[in-house]
DNA sequence: CCACACTTGGCGCCTTATAC
DNA sequence: GTATAAGGCGCCAAGTGTGG
């Protein structure tokens, strides 16, 4: 399946389990109504910065737009295998992310991420009902990460935790691609009743 | 000839506004 | 909820200029 159209069922699928609006969506994650409804019908192509805002918006971690939903039993595996990963690039910047983990369900999520050379991305995550933790481990390259106020520089072999609850930017400082994988968690902290 | 810097124009994303 | 237009913005490739 493209991977616009896969975007496309699962932010509508999330839009639904929460029962709102195109305008409610647009007023909570600050995305106009139009683009909402360009991405849901896959007929646009959105960057990582829209994306996050919209899974911040639904509680949800950037990656949960990215899961294979439909997948019959018969065909749940626990392994995926490469040819089978969702594969996408951020039109905004060119970086690829590489969804790992066989399960959407699993407590553990890994996702390898591709970065060009001299590029950035700025996510405005602000406050969820979830707890999200991720860590970022350097494979090649280097990456300057900024969560708040601090940011850290990053090189082969190193490893930064962080918590998805404040502004965040990635960038490659660098004149080569980056590359670094990603695991992550989520923990529900409550349940959102009446938005 | 080459290497580099700058401009230009096109394209895609995203917005607001409007109409249906 | 869908569809369209107009405009801002940033990226990128092609073209042009400059100095070696």
């Amino acid at each position: 399946m493209d991977v616009n159209t896969l975007i496309a069922r699962r932010l509508k699928a999330l839009r639904d389990a929460q029962n709102w609006s195109l305008d409610a969506l647009a007023e909570r994650s600050k995305v106009s109504r139009s683009n909402i409804s360009l991405i849901e019908r896959g007929q646009s192509s959105p960057t990582a910065t829209v994306l996050d805002k919209l899974a911040t918006a639904l509680n949800v971690p950037l990656a949960a737009l990215f899961e294979q939903d439909d997948a019959p039993a018969a065909e749940t595996s626990p392994v995926s295998r490469a040819a089978d990963q969702t594969v996408w690039t951020d039109p905004g910047s060119g970086y690829v992310r590489r969804h790992l983990s066989p399960t959407a369900r699993s407590a553990i999520q890994l996702v390898e991420v591709d970065f060009p050379a001299g590029q950035r991305v700025s996510y405005e995550t602000g406050a969820r009902d979830a707890d999200i933790h991720q860590q970022i481990w350097m494979l090649e390259g280097a990456m300057e990460i900024t969560v708040g106020d601090t940011s850290w520089r990053l090189k082969p072999g190193d490893c930064l935790a962080m918590r998805l609850d404040s502004p965040n930017v990635f960038r490659n400082p660098t004149r080569k691609r980056a590359r670094y994988l990603v695991a992550l968690t989520t923990f529900a902290v409550n349940e959102r009743s009446n938005g």
